[in-house]
DNA sequence: TGTGGCCGAGTTTTT
DNA sequence: CTCGGCCACA
């Protein structure tokens, strides 16, 4: 084979149906020469990788082989001499997906992919053209990207320059305002009167056009303006749109249901010039309407790009039968979608299976008992998965877990570069490269701490803002007048020349030993080297981690724009685990086995989609059960739990909607796996019988109703269950805390040691059992641990 | 400058 | 209930 683009299956989990070697198909495409390839892609897969003139929406369900159509769709255009690596344009929403296939591009089609400089995230793109022409909008290419917080703090000093009451209104809500106008396309001229006079008394817009002229003052972008200042630049200069649109010979889009309105403009300026756009989706999966994603652009597709073709991928290659029919009812209760339905030629596997539980807590219970069993039949944990709606609701889960000594990993909890100390660092470090940087001045101009207070930090502010300029500048400008204390005067002085003399160091000295250097000479590394507390040393640790992975830039320069786009928590791997999430995150996930607890009204759908955005907000909701579902492979397992504590109240709850919509012939109703198991039916809209067919006859069934109208007489004779069930609650803990109480062997931790746990912070050991320690945590209170899951304090 | 207490909010999250 | 932010006070 000679074929450079030879490639063995590299996509077993899309489940390719290679063809036979030598059968008629594999003769037929050799006689045709067609490339290995395109070898094991269904009919519909191939015509969306053939399709390459003119705009294509293919619409791809779940698990219908989505990436590998992308992925192989590049390597065809480039194998066929259609374009070369660097004339396509592919974007992705997040970093993630644009790093996967980044890498499967380049199994595909080798080194003649190499790079695909214009592979990315569209605010990556975005940057990248904008640093390219920045003086044309006003920028200087070395702009800074500012991050929400970032944005909120800059949007504090405008109101409070404007005499804003930031009590009435918020900085943040502004600020959210204000994105979610950029995430529409809108620049301070023309946003609608009416939103404009909504904030502040009829200053919105006003204010906005400040945050804006503070932007650029500041030589900087939020994530906003790197879409919405790339389409002015279009707009404003023909001759550069015409570049880039002569330069995308192709252009692919992934997850377009994502695309909001201002990365449609852009996309639709773009592929004005050659009109050769794809875009892959799903408006099934559309899950985030409520940050600004338009699902009306896929509805859209067509009448947006005349003469689309459009595609449908609807074999499923990754569940069984009656998991894809239960999402399959479920979606179909929705109005406002293009229609698909998924198939599999598959097995029909098992039922997915719903279980009444008494509380979250219960619920927690069975899922953890469901997951040892399956544990003990020698599944793998990493192809377990638990999906919340929120999450609140993963606390409880990870508490059972450590309990258990169950491996567990939470994704998408605080990351890397949102921790303080991370921020703190890349603030000496934007300083540096950037002095205009008045948001990272800010943030550490007193940190470590050197006796520079508000009261300073005021004076600078009044000359900037008097002056117009950043906030360094003013700092320089005063330490030569007689305005500030000779103290902070001397303090200041000191703290501009080390600037002075880090900055002069970017170009001469490795950006990893500067950073050091920086973090070293201005004492903030001391300031965590002694801090006593149990987190210091994490801290330095995180620090150490940052400074190693800046080696792997070229420069400074570079380390700070992957860091404002891209950076992510360092993984720390260590066998197996079971994965908690939300729904969202859960997207483009697949996991053998997948728990969906709390799906409850008022929860799943939540409350709040419902009463902000009515019809839609359900619609949405729905989809998101649908990706639930859709994530598993061979089980699903839904819970709903009939009280849960809301804000602290114990509330009783009625099931899911979306359990009603279930197809009762692919539905299994099953007793949680916990022992203690209430019925907890009462009041079920899911006990109603007659909403089902025949088939709800099970034993299982019957044995849940049987409880169900247990629990009913049960609640009556009780009067007020939430309060007798309050106190029920505290119980376990106590003879959980007693039974530990009560032996005590060989263990590396002694009665009174102090330690430290990940979770719960510290505490001071009150019994050993074995490997299960029971500790007095300082906050957290008393609780069952496992040893490994402690350090010594 | 640091800390305690009070008040308010409380879904999902990328870039 | 629980956390975070902000203000007032030491």
């Amino acid at each position: 084979m000679t074929d450079p683009f030879f490639i063995d299956d590299l996509d077993a989990d899309q489940g390719a149906h290679s063809p036979r070697p030598g059968g008629i198909a594999a003769r037929a495409r050799a006689a045709a020469g067609g490339p290995r390839y395109l070898d094991g892609l269904n009919p519909e897969q191939r015509e969306a990788i053939e399709a390459m003139d003119g705009p294509v929406l293919v619409l791809a369900g779940a698990g219908t082989g989505k990436t590998r159509v992308l992925t192989t769709k590049i390597a065809h255009l480039i194998a066929q001499g259609r374009a070369r690596a660097h004339e396509i344009l592919a974007v992705t929403f997040t970093n993630k997906a644009a790093r996967e296939m980044k890498e499967r591009v380049a199994l595909l089609a080798g080194p003649v992919a190499e790079g695909m400089p214009w592979l990315g995230t569209f605010h990556a793109i975005s940057t990248k053209i904008l640093r390219r022409h920045a003086e044309l909008v006003g920028l200087k290419s070395s702009f800074t990207i500012l991050d929400t917080d970032d944005q909120i703090r800059l949007m504090k000093q405008v109101l409070q320059a404007e005499n804003i009451d930031d009590k009435r209104w918020p900085a943040r809500a502004l600020a959210f305002q204000i994105d979610a106008w950029k995430n529409r396309g809108l620049d301070p001229a023309h946003v609608p009167a009416g939103e404009a006079g909504a904030f502040a008394n009829g200053k919105g817009g006003q204010l906005y056009a400040l945050y804006q002229e503070r932007l650029k003052i500041l030589n900087a972008a939020d994530f906003g303006d790197l879409l919405l200042e790339c389409l002015r630049l279009f707009k404003e200069n023909p001759d550069v749109l015409a570049q880039y649109q002569s330069r995308f010979r192709y252009m692919l889009v992934d997850e377009y249901q994502d695309t909001n309105i201002v990365q449609y403009l852009w996309l639709r300026l773009l592929a004005q010039g050659r009109h050769n756009v794809c875009c892959v989706g799903d408006d099934d999966q559309s899950i985030y309407g409520w940050r600004g994603a338009e699902v009306d652009n896929i509805l859209r597709f067509e009448a947006d790009f005349p003469g689309a073709k459009v595609i449908r991928l609807e074999r499923n290659y990754r569940s069984t039968g009656h998991i894809l029919a239960v999402a399959a009812s479920l979606i179909a209760h929705n109005e406002g979608r293009l229609g698909k339905t998924l198939f599999t030629d598959g097995e029909l596997g098992a039922k997915p299976t719903v279980a009444g539980v008494w509380d979250s807590e219960e619920e927690a219970r069975s899922v953890g008992e469901e997951i040892e069993q399956l544990q003990r039949k020698g599944h793998a944990l990493d192809e377990v998965a638990i999906l919340v709606r929120a999450s609140f609701q993963m606390r409880e889960f990870e508490e059972r877990f450590i309990t258990l000594g169950l491996p567990y990993r939470v994704i998408g909890g605080p990351r890397f570069y949102e921790r303080a100390e991370i921020r703190d660092a890349l603030a000496y470090l934007r300083c540096a490269a950037q002095p205009a940087d008045d948001l990272a001045f800010e943030r550490i101009f007193n940190l470590p701490k050197r006796g520079l207070g508000d009261a300073t930090l005021q004076l600078l502010h009044d000359c900037a803002r008097r002056q117009r300029i950043p906030l360094m500048q003013a700092a320089a400008a005063m330490v030569e007048t007689e305005e500030l204390k000779p103290k902070q005067r001397q303090t200041l002085r000191g703290l501009l020349s080390d600037f002075s003399r880090w900055s002069s160091l970017i170009d001469s000295k490795p950006q990893g030993e500067l950073a050091e250097m920086i973090l070293e000479e201005s004492g903030y590394t001391d300031l965590w080297r002694k801090d006593r507390t149990a987190e210091a040393a994490g801290r330095l640790e995180n620090l150490k981690e940052l400074v190693r992975s800046m080696e792997e830039f070229p420069d400074l320069g570079a380390f700070l724009e992957h860091i404002s786009l891209v950076m992510e928590a360092a993984g720390v791997d260590g066998g197996p685990r079971v994965s908690i999430m939300t729904l969202h995150a859960a997207k483009g996930l697949e996991f053998e086995t997948v728990f969906l607890p709390g799906w409850e009204e008022g929860l799943f759908p939540h409350q709040r989609s419902l009463d902000e955005s009515g019809r839609a907000g359900l619609e949405e909701e729905r989809r998101l059960a649908y990706v639930g579902v859709t994530r598993a492979k061979r089980r699903a397992k839904i819970y709903f739990a009939t009280n849960r504590r809301i804000h602290g109240l114990w509330q009783t709850t009625i099931p899911s909607r979306f359990l009603d919509e279930l197809p009762a012939d692919h539905v299994e109703v099953v007793e949680a796996a916990s022992g203690a198991a209430y019925g907890g039916y009462a009041q079920s809209r899911f006990a109603n019988m007659d909403t089902y067919g025949s088939s709800y006859a099970t034993p299982g069934w019957q044995r849940a109703r049987r409880r169900a109208e247990e629990s009913k007489h049960e609640a009556q004779g009780r009067g007020q269950q939430g309060k007798t069930y309050q106190q029920n609650r505290r119980g376990p803990l106590q003879i959980e805390g007693e039974l530990i109480a009560k032996s005590s062997t060989a263990s590396g931790f002694v009665k009174g040691a102090r330690v430290f746990h990940q979770k719960f912070g510290n505490g001071t050991v009150a019994g050993v059992d074995g490997n299960k320690l029971t500790v007095d945590f300082d906050k957290a209170g008393r609780k069952l641990v496992l040893e490994s899951f402690v350090q010594a304090g």
